[in-house]
DNA sequence: GCGTGATTTTAGATCGATCTAATCCTATAA
DNA sequence: TTATAGGATTAGATCGATCTAAAATCACGC
């Protein structure tokens, strides 16, 4: 195996010389740079990471742990964090946590073993702040994003659920819609809790008993979103307009209506949530709320970077606004 | 910074031993191992993986570059490759390449640096196997899984792409249709034509010319194969039937079907390739052919196994055969 | 009590980079 | 010619684990 060593004799310099080569640092002079590559190229030498980690304190590496990489909002998101990361010579590591604790805490471990500089995390339902004490201890900074725990002493960077939800329903009741149904979801409940309290508020808001509007839940899956809906649709007061948790469950709403033999956008209204890339090229094209998971992204990647600078600045919560993406899946309620 | 000699003294043992209790050695007495654990968890020990790399030969981590996350089969590839390779403890890192060949190579270099026991790779379309020497040169496995490179020195698990893609035109042709269309991909083309030549086979099976077939290909997104769908459905002979190059691009065309007031499994047949989740709760619940991407992924992670304990045996190719999953989108031609 | 073999434990060298602080150049000014 | 500043280079210690081969301990029969 080629070692620093390796190169250096062969390009007849020290060792020393060839770390910072390698590292691009601005130290060492142009000839030699250029003697020391081709060295490099000739010799056919990998730079090894794990001695490099184990001597210097940064890793440039930090990790990611979401829970469903199937969720197209999360390569979205992605793409946001490396923007951000990438630049500055770090390296994103993807585990999928797969809504399991078991094997997010194994992650955490794992990634806490490769003395990852950073962590970004968007948790499993019923986390408990406990599972990160050890980076806190060993002071390797943690941020939260779209998913967050109340009260936790890290950086967060996500939509404000409530109040987009808030929005979405509102949009509803403009286009003179009363009786409207609400489709949660079964696989983040407390996201799913918030955007049904922003429904409820809108409703309020006109006056009108949330109560009173037929409600269910689903997972995941354009089946379960379509079992949903059948049972939905079949609640009184009927629903002339649907307001989904996220985009994939309103792309299973709109087969359910098809099923039913209704069109979206015409014998019933809805609007779902996320604005993934789906959503505008879906037929008939899905109004939604727009997150900007890409920009949510480069929010996490942004209060990664300033924390890995300083980390005693005080907790960062970054709210961003959801978008109402005006489309064709919602139109006024159809006379009867 | 607490290490294995603060465990050690604070066990009354030496770091030797506490070594081999972190990696669950069968040497170590009960009695003792029972300390060590105590020590480790009153100090608050963390295992230094870059140390142990350094030192050790193996990592006990294998890199997963795939084109495209946001594709749902990649998920159940994954779920198959762990499978197989966490029991082992082996932890699997995924990069997205995004079809991008800068981004490939700056994955594989890193993924080299940091000395992965071994490498699953779905490559990006026109890949040549230069770019794996450096692995080949230090020893590390390389295993090809859906995407190959022809000649290519390195185990492969996929699927039969001609005979399967030949089964689903057979499909059709056994229905009774005689103007079949074929929705290819721009995406991955080589996979694409592989399929193109099967649905040939099929037609030219039958006696008929694949020449006078309509061909049209686009993009994985719903917009591009919605376009396409009503391209083909323009073009001479009007097919009766469409054969996709895969699961999101037969969603796509269902919903340009609706857009034409055509109904899918009775206006016109269609047919997918993958069957990935959302093809059974599509609605219609859509016929394709199951590809078992999780067992692929259960097949490459094994290959890999092999490979890490004998790296001279001589190549393996494992090619899964595609299974017919007929559900509503197929059926026989409308009279006229 | 002692030899024997099996089971446990350990000392000390080692992996390949980075870090620190010192040294070596080179160019310019006095 | 020499002093000096600043840039470029380097020697040697160091990070925290694992490995090897040897030593210590234990169990047991004679």
């Amino acid at each position: 195996m080629i070692t620093l060593l390796d190169v250096a004799k062969h390009a007849g310099v020290s060792r020393a010389t060839v770390s910072l080569v390698c590292r691009n640092s601005p130290l060492v002079a142009k000839k030699t740079r250029q003697k020391v590559e081709r060295a490099i190229a000739e010799l056919g030498y990998v730079y090894n990471r794990s001695a490099a980690n184990l001597r210097s304190s940064l890793t440039h590496t930090v990790g990611l742990i979401i829970p469903d990489i199937a969720n197209p909002i999360y390569s979205d998101l992605l793409s946001g964090i490396e923007d951000v990361l990438n630049p500055l010579g770090k390296a994103v590591f993807i585990a999928d946590s797969n809504e399991s604790h078991e094997r997010q805490s194994h992650f955490l471990q794992r990634m806490l073993e490769m003395r990852v500089d950073g962590l970004i995390v968007s948790m499993v339902a019923g986390t408990s702040s406990d599972v990160f004490e050890p980076y806190t201890r060993i002071g390797v900074p943690v941020i939260q994003v779209l998913r967050m725990i109340e009260n936790a002493p890290f950086d967060y960077a996500g939509i404000n659920n409530r109040h987009g939800s808030r929005t979405a329903t509102g949009h509803l009741l403009d286009l003179g819609h009363r009786n409207i149904g609400f489709i949660g979801s079964l696989t983040s409940p407390s996201i799913s809790h918030t955007r049904y309290l922003g429904f409820c508020d809108a409703i309020q808001d006109h006056g009108l008993s949330a109560e009173s509007m037929p409600v269910v839940a689903c997972r995941h899956t354009y089946a379960s979103a379509v079992m949903a809906t059948r049972q939905i649709m079949s609640m009184s007061p009927k629903p002339t307009a649907l307001v989904c948790h996220n985009d994939p469950i309103a792309f299973g709403a709109t087969l359910g209506l098809y099923e039913l033999g209704l069109l979206p956008g015409q014998d019933v209204s809805l609007i779902g949530f996320d604005d993934v890339e789906a959503a505008a090229s879906w037929r008939p094209p899905l109004t939604t709320m727009a997150i900007g998971a890409h920009q949510i992204g480069r929010n996490a990647g942004t209060l990664l970077v300033n924390r890995m600078k300083d980390n005693d600045l005080p907790v960062c919560i970054m709210v961003s606004e959801a978008i109402l993406k005006k489309r064709d899946t919602t139109a006024p309620p159809k006379p009867l």
